[in-house]
RNA sequence: CGCGGGGUAGAGCAGUUGGCAGCUCGUCAGGCCCAUAACCUGAAGGUCGCCGGUUCAAGUCCGGCCCCCGCAU
């Protein structure tokens, strides 16, 4: 079947890699975001979508918005929408036969939007999922098709999280598209009292508030581990909390470290925080003896 | 030329108004101990990122270059 797939960062890129390697599917082509200029130099980068599409001779378009597409130029039978980052207008999701599904980590109704991977393990969730559906013109509002659960353990962060939801995606993917289009499935449509919402995080997210507790600054390092990662700011420097644990029974006061037997401890509203591994502006990434080596008040005993 | 921080011993840091290059950890040797990552004593380990300039004297002040990192995804 022909399938023109939307999609920008690694988890659509790998959606789309399902796609190829199923041998099911012809992708004629592409839509990802604009490059965009990025990193240290601003130098412009591809998105994932964009690099795996070239190497597999995938046309590519790349428009700032679809707003002025007329209508898709070419005959093709199904949508793949996954982390597209641009809306799509009504007439391109409707124009194939068997319209437009997308991938949405989450279990909806609950958590549409942005970033649900994350927000889910901010709230601490102890099960999120993937669904796939039918694309209206609403923000993750379209009728689902499947559905499947995924058990977040509280070890769990944004990374293995997402690698947990990508291999159940990939698992209801060609399945979900074979049914679908063999009539075998009735759409189940949400029930939007239920939603809820999640919005895009910036690096200012990262930001360590000390009248939360340990448990609550834990599960926002678990969401956004490893990015953008959480932070505060010490002695006029920012330092990013790189791998950190919840140690309840320390009771530092909110905001300020102690060195006791090897192990370095950060204090909340309530209970401490075991750092493991940090890193300062300006510096690479240390472990918390290494860090403890360089403040002249855990020196001498 | 997007904004900012930094490069001093193997690691992490200090180094005042230029004036003998230091601290903590680690490493090595010896000691103590039933024993130890603990404790005691001692030692090794540096062209202070590179090049040039100012100066009686530069880690420190000035100019250029290289590299690393934080933020703006």
């Amino acid at each position: 079947m022909k399938i023109i797939f939307f999609g920008t960062r690694e988890f659509a890129a790998e959606i789309l890699k399902t796609l190829i390697e199923s041998g099911e599917h012809e992708i004629p082509a592409v839509f990802t975001a604009p490059d965009r200029p990025v990193g240290r130099k601003q130098e412009i980068q591809k998105s994932p979508v964009k690099i795996l599409a070239e190497k597999n001779n995938i046309r590519i378009f790349q428009p700032e918005n679809l707003k002025n597409i007329s209508s898709p130029f070419i005959r093709h039978s199904l949508n793949v929408v996954c982390e597209y980052g641009l809306m799509i207008p009504k007439n391109i999701l409707e124009e194939p036969e068997y319209k437009s599904i997308n991938i949405h980590p989450s279990l909806l109704p609950k958590y549409r939007g942005a970033s649900p991977i994350q927000t889910a393990l901010i709230n601490g969730e102890t099960e999120t999922g993937v669904s796939i559906m039918l694309m209206d013109e609403k923000m993750d509002h379209g009728p689902v098709l499947a559905q499947k659960a995924v058990k977040i353990t509280n070890t769990d962060n944004y990374a293995t999280l997402a690698e947990k939801l990508l291999k159940t995606a990939k698992f209801l993917l060609l399945d979900t598209i074979r049914d679908w289009v063999e009539g075998k499935i009735r759409p189940e449509p949400q029930n939007d009292s239920d939603a809820t919402f999640c919005k895009i995080f910036t690096r200012e997210d990262g930001q360590i508030d000390f009248n939360k507790t340990a448990l609550e600054t834990y599960n926002q390092w678990r969401g956004f581990h490893p990015w953008p990662g959480v932070w505060f700011v010490w002695n006029g420097r920012r330092i990013k909390l790189l791998k950190i644990a919840v140690a309840a029974d320390k009771k530092n006061p909110p905001g300020e470290f102690s060195f006791e037997e090897n192990k370095l401890f950060l204090g909340t509203k309530n209970g401490s925080l075991e750092i493991l591994e940090l890193q300062t502006e300006g510096k690479k990434p240390m472990n918390a003896k290494e860090f403890a080596n360089g403040i002249s008040a855990f020196r001498s005993r």
